[in-house]
Formats: C-alpha cells, structure tokens, sequence
DNA sequence: AGCACGCCGACT
DNA sequence: GTCGGCGTGCTC
C-alpha cells in the first residue's frame, strides 16, 4: 500500500465523492477510474483532462463507477477540467468498443483515433490587422508611400496581406504603426463557409442513370441503416450518382461523409464537387495542418461541416449529426491500416452506419468479392449503372501472348505493341504503358560471380534506382550509392539489372520513339502534390505523348487524350500465393484500362500476359466482369476463404530468428481446441526478415460467422507474455499476406 | 565520474 | 503512447 501521498490527492474517498471510468488515449484496454471534484458535471462522453503519470491528457468520459475498485481507493486522482467541446456521442463510444474489440487492440488507442484534433484547441489565433487613422509620417519613403496607397480605403486590411500587396516588408508596416499613421485592430474572425447548396447545380442525368439517382434520394431520405452497393462501371458518373443522395442528406440537415482511398484524388474530387454544390467539402487527411486540422475537427463536432471528405481516419471523427457515408472505390485495399490498429475502414464504415442506424453507399467499378457476394445474396441493394456516360465506348481489350510474340531478351515491350503505340503517336493521341514497378530493375547482379544485391536488414532485393543513382529497399528504405564495382568478387563493371521498372520501360520508349515526349508517373518520383497536378495537367493540354506509369495512374485520374493503354507485365501480381491476387490484379488492370476512350470513345487496352488463358486474362478480353466474379466466387467459396470463411493472421516479430520461432510454436502449441477452427503454422511469413526482424506468421482459419476475435482473446489472455523486443502483431480479417 | 542510449514497466 | 528508472557501455 502506497503511505506516501502524492500532492495531497490520495485522501480517503467520502461517500459523496462520485467516481466515474475514464478511458486515457494510450495503449490500455480498461477505463481509468478518476474522482469529479465538487462542483463539476460530467457525464460518459465528456471531454476532459486527466493527470496520467507524470503529465495530463486529454481523455473522455466512458461511464459511471458507482463501485471503484478498492483496492485503489486512496490512489484515485481528480479529473482536472471539463472541456468545452461537445460529448463524443454514445454512437462513436460503441464504435469505439466494438472495433476495439473485433481488431484486439486497446480502446484506448481506438479511442485515440476520435480524439486526433491535435493541440490546437485553444481559442484561433488573433490576425493583427492595420487601418489608415492618423496623419502621414513625418518621413516619407517610395515604400511607406506605396503602404499607404494600399491602405487610402480606410478599410481594416490583414497586415501580412497589406503588405505583400504593396511589396513592402512587415518592417514598414510596423513603422508606420510606431508613427501612429497606422493603428493595430484584431481581424475579426472570417465568417464559415456557407453550406454546400444541395440545389446548387442539378445536372441533367441520363434515362440510365435516372434509377440510380432516384435510389440514392430514397435511401437518404429513409434515413435508416440500409447498405446500396453502387456498382458502376468507369465513366458511367457514380461520383456524380452518389451526390444525390449527399444532396438529399443536406437538406434534411444532416453530415455527410465520403470516404476516399487516396488523398490524391481530392484535387479532382475538390473541383467536381464544387461545379455540384457551389462550395468546398471539408477535408480530412494526413497531410492537413495543425492548424487547419483543429478547425476542422471542431467543425465536425459542432455540426458546421455538413460534407467531409476524408482518408480512412475520418471514419472516427466525432460527427454532430451524420446522417450518410459514401465509400468510394470501396475495393480500394488502401482502406485497410496495416499498423497500430489493423482495421478496415470500408468494413468499419459499414459497422458506424449499422450503430447510428443511418444509409451507407459502397461504390467501386470493380466490388470486392465480399461486397459483390452481400449483393448477390440480397444482404446489400445493388444500384446498377451500367454504361458510359456520354455516349463512350468501352474500351476494346487484346491479349499479347509474351510467349509467341514477346520482345527480345533485354526488353519489355512486344513488337505489336510497338507497332500499336507508333500508330497512336501518329495520329496525334496519346498512350500509357502501365508497369507496377518503381525504379529502373527490380534486382541487379554481377555477371561475373553471380552476386545478387540484397537489402542487409530485409528480407528483399535492392531496387536500382536511376534516376536517384541509388540502390534502394522498396520494404525499409535502406538505400546505397549504385556501386560500379561487385562487392563480393571485386569485378569492375559487370553488374546487369534484371526485370524492368517504369525507369527503365521509360529508357527502351525514347529509343523506340526518339521524337515522342514522354513522363513518367511513379510515387517515388512525386516531389510534391503540386509538381504534379502541373504533370497532370501536361497531359491533359496533350504535351506528353508518352505516359508511362506505376499504380498511381491507375487511381480517379482523367486523361481526354488517352486512347491506347498497354500493360507491360499484366501477370505481376498474380501468382505470389496470395488469395486475393487474382481479385486485385482485375480490379487493377480494370481500373487501368478504364481510364482510355473517356472523351473520344475508341479506347483500347493490350495486355501482355504470359497466361492469356488465366480466367483474370479471360475475362478482362471479354469484357465480361460475371464471368470473374463468378470463377472467383466459386474458387473462394472451394477453399473456405472470404467471404465464405474467415482468416485472422498473427505475425510474430522479434531480433532474432530462434526467439520469434520458439515463441510461435509455444503460441501455437496452446491454440484452444475447436471444430470451426485451424491454426495454421506458425511458418516463415512471407517476408521472413523486415527491418532486421525475423517474422513468423500463425494463420487461423474458421468458419463464417464464428467469433474470431473472440477465440483470439481467450487464446492469447492464456498464451505466453510478450515480452523484451518480440512483437505480437494481430490482424483479424488480413487483406495482404506479406 | 558523467552521461547517452536502450529496455522495461507503470500509468487510475 | 509516453514517461521515468535503471542498467550498460563509452569518453570531452
């Protein structure tokens, strides 16, 4: 028992002294228990600030103790103060319980996630504004001259505004200021934008869209949980489909959410819906300022920003009063956080919408198979938009056999294709060869010995990067000078690149087309957003001939010009002993090819593929997206996988191999015994060494419906403790196995 | 001796 | 997650 008192808190507990359970944003499951001091209100929801250890955090109300444990009663601390902010609804701390408990992480870092507002919640800074009051200096300049000029309206001007204008430094402004010409008032705060206008800019939909756009309105107005899968192929004006029902969310006054995979999108995204709605939605992302992120946060919880756009982390913001989410590209594998708290968000989404009681749309060109199997069994509403819009086309799709008519050894695109991208460049269009490849070679060696380049703390290849003259880890981001010399048999010059990348594929394209112009688009190469929306922007004015690109050409971008897609490698992902390899390689290369035909409606795609007779190939050249799904379907059903069965993966990590090892097996060896479930392994995962760490994974396997988290919990509460550097890493319903 | 760094456990 | 405590090992 603890005799020393710390700061006179720890006296005993009188029966008046309410306790309630607080729940601490750090890496703990349990609610703290904390004293209210006399005189203050709380209740579950609230926020507040508690002394924790050594420092105070912000930290939330959860739920009444009449009964605190008592064993710690003379260590119960105060809660600090009540905050002024709205209480995180009973709706957010379900959410927060549940996907606490479905991923096995702590509710304390779940609950983080809603708490994410940053530091910034004191009152908005003040911005200094200056007036013209008083007489001229007594000395003047050209550029006090200018100031004044600036300011002669007698208007309050911001004073780092005024002062660009008139192309003075802030040091003039401030003299005249001493001079008592200028005088110094606050700006007052900028009015909120107004609303989005859910009237603002109606467009005029076709016979076909007209179905779609009158489910959407009903399902919003309904207002009650419903799931609409929103199955609409590229081009057919889903984005614009889907408005309709954040409209009709509007005018019944309520908050409206549109998740996005990728940030990158909301450029586009940004403009197309303000042409919609007169205004800006507001945004919600990594990338936002301290600042600016506060503000919107607030805005949030008090209800002002009717329309979020936002990454996955928006889905646990504390809305006022949301009444609909939009799951954009809801196939999209960047909706699952593979750190810190493994969830997904398109499934938590659906999870938020079925707790607040309120419509959820899925929207995708391309459903997982999980949603397109909760269509098919009645679980979700399939709204169906069939064609493009517009009157285009889609995309005519062919096969290039690599092994009857693939280039020369060395190279990487076939002499059709060649032939097809020349004639595209003759008549002034524009064509993209997509290679899922960063860097010029994905593996370099020495001829001489054979020597392979690998990264010393992974398990992987260096990738040569050109462009950076480096080799690099595509899985840490070790990287080293490119070295001219072979480190393991001292040969000079011998070292040959294997395999392409964009880098290189953008080499062999200059030597095939000397007077074409030709960009490369490749994450690594992204210096900042604004580079290139400039890039995006070349090739739309047709500048680039050429675009030669990773995934991220892949994702919402509209090219007019585009009319020839080939894909260099279209069995890259395929084959690596992934279940859903064969789902994301259609879902990717459809998305690919779609983006060709948009304006001028003859789009074609050319697949080079060692397997055209693989069903992805098949269906892709048939343009027949059931005929997938359906071997799909049938292919997971087989095998028990999702959605037919259910899989969670334990990845245990630690500095060396024998310690991860034997802890896997003891981990193992205790696995409870049920009928529904298998444990699988524990094997080498598949990247057997990342950043040093040597990893095993246990894959447990079981049927729908059963509660894996749950046998999860009971398992591991009774398995040996984690302890020293070894890493336990949980990840119910796993959507890559690397 | 003095301190940088890493590991470990507590946090109501 | 974040902090302090404490051990190890290295040095103006």
């Amino acid at each position: 028992m603890d005799h020393f008192s710390r700061n006179g808190t720890s006296s005993t507990p009188s029966s008046t002294t309410r306790v309630v359970d607080v729940l601490v944003p750090v890496a703990i499951d349990q609610a703290y228990s904390y004293r209210v001091p006399r005189g203050m209100e709380v209740a579950p929801g609230d926020l507040v600030t508690v002394p924790l250890g050594p420092r105070e955090v912000i930290a939330v109300v959860w739920a009444e103790n009449p009964a605190p444990d008592p064993r710690l009663h003379n260590r119960l601390k105060d809660i600090g103060e009540k905050l002024d902010l709205p209480p995180l609804k009973d709706e957010l701390r379900t959410l927060v319980d549940w996907v606490a408990n479905y991923t096995l992480s702590a509710r304390g870092m779940v609950m983080r996630m809603s708490l994410r507002m940053g530091e910034q919640l004191g009152p908005e800074r003040v911005r200094p504004g200056v007036r013209l009051t008083g007489a001229p200096p007594q000395r003047m300049t050209p550029a006090r001259q200018r100031l004044i000029a600036v300011l002669s309206d007698g208007l309050l001007h911001g004073k780092s505004d005024a002062a660009k204008e008139a192309g003075v430094s802030a040091g003039v402004v401030d003299g005249l200021v001493d001079e008592r010409t200028l005088t110094v008032e606050p700006m007052p705060r900028p009015p909120p934008p107004p609303p989005p206008d859910p009237d603002f800019a109606v467009p005029d939909f076709s016979r076909s869209q007209r179905t779609a756009v009158d489910a959407m309105r009903a399902l919003a107005s309904n207002g009650t949980f419903h799931v609409a899968l929103l199955d609409g192929v590229t081009g057919s004006g889903k984005t614009e489909v889907y408005f309709e029902a954040v409209a009709e969310t509007i005018r019944r006054g309520k908050q409206a959410l549109i998740l996005m995979p990728e940030i990158v999108l909301t450029g586009q995204f940004r403009d197309r819906f303000a042409a919609r709605f007169g205004e800006r939605p507001l945004e919600w992302h990594s990338e936002l300022t301290p600042r600016t992120r506060a503000r919107n946060w607030a805005a949030i919880a008090a209800g002002e920003g009717q329309v979020v756009v936002g990454a996955r982390s928006a889905l646990f913001l504390p809305y006022a009063d949301l009444g609909l989410i939009i799951v954009d590209e809801e196939h999209d594998q960047a909706y699952k956080q593979d750190e810190g708290t493994h969830y997904h968000a398109r499934d938590m989404a659906v999870v938020r919408a079925h707790i607040a009681k309120i419509p959820i749309v899925l929207a995708s060109a391309t459903p997982s198979v999980e949603s397109e199997v909760n269509a098919r069994k009645g679980r979700y509403q399939r709204v169906a938009l069939t064609s493009r819009f517009g009157g285009q086309h889609m995309p005519q799709i062919e096969v290039i056999d690599l092994r009857r008519e693939g280039p020369p050894r060395g190279r990487f695109i076939s002499p059709r294709l060649a032939g097809e991208v020349r004639a595209a460049i003759e008549r002034r269009e524009q064509a993209l060869l997509f290679l899922n490849r960063r860097g010029y070679a994905p593996l370099t060696l020495c001829r001489a010995c054979g020597h392979r380049f690998a990264c010393t703390i992974c398990d992987a290849w260096l990738v040569d990067h050109r462009f950076r003259q480096r080799l690099v880890c595509h899985h840490c981001g070790f990287s080293m000078p490119r070295p001219h010399q072979c480190p393991h048999c001292a040969a000079e010059e011998t070292l040959v690149a294997v395999g392409p990348g964009v880098e290189r594929l953008q080499e062999e394209a200059a030597a095939l087309f000397p007077d074409a112009r030709t960009l490369v688009l490749s994450s690594d190469l992204v210096t900042s957003i604004e580079t290139m929306r400039s890039e995006l922007n070349d090739i739309a004015e047709g500048r680039v001939d050429i675009i030669i690109g990773t995934q991220l050409v892949a994702k919402g971008h509209h090219f007019p010009r585009l009319n020839l897609v080939g894909v260099i490698d279209a069995d890259l992902g395929l084959g690596n002993g992934d279940p859903r390899a064969a789902e994301r390689t259609f879902q990717l290369l459809n998305q690919v090819i779609g983006r060709t035909g948009r304006e001028q409606g003859h789009g074609v795609g050319y697949l080079q593929t060692h397997q055209p007779e693989h069903p992805v190939m098949r269906a892709l050249v048939a343009s027949d997206r059931e005929a997938f799904y359906a071997s799909e379907i049938e292919a997971r059903e087989r095998s028990g996988y999702p959605p037919f069965g259910r899989l969670a993966s334990l990845i245990i990590s630690a500095g060396d191999r024998p310690t991860a090892e034997s802890f896997a097996r003891r981990l193992a060896a205790i696995a409870p015994i049920d009928e529904r479930i298998q444990v699988l392994g524990p094997a080498e995962a598949p990247l057997a060494v990342i950043k040093g760490r040597y990893r095993f994974r246990l894959l447990v396997k079981s049927a729908r419906g059963v509660d894996l988290s749950g046998y999860l919990r009971e398992w591991l509460a009774a398995g040996p403790k984690t302890k020293g550097n070894l890493k336990l890493e949980i990840d119910v319903d796993p959507q890559s196995f690397l």
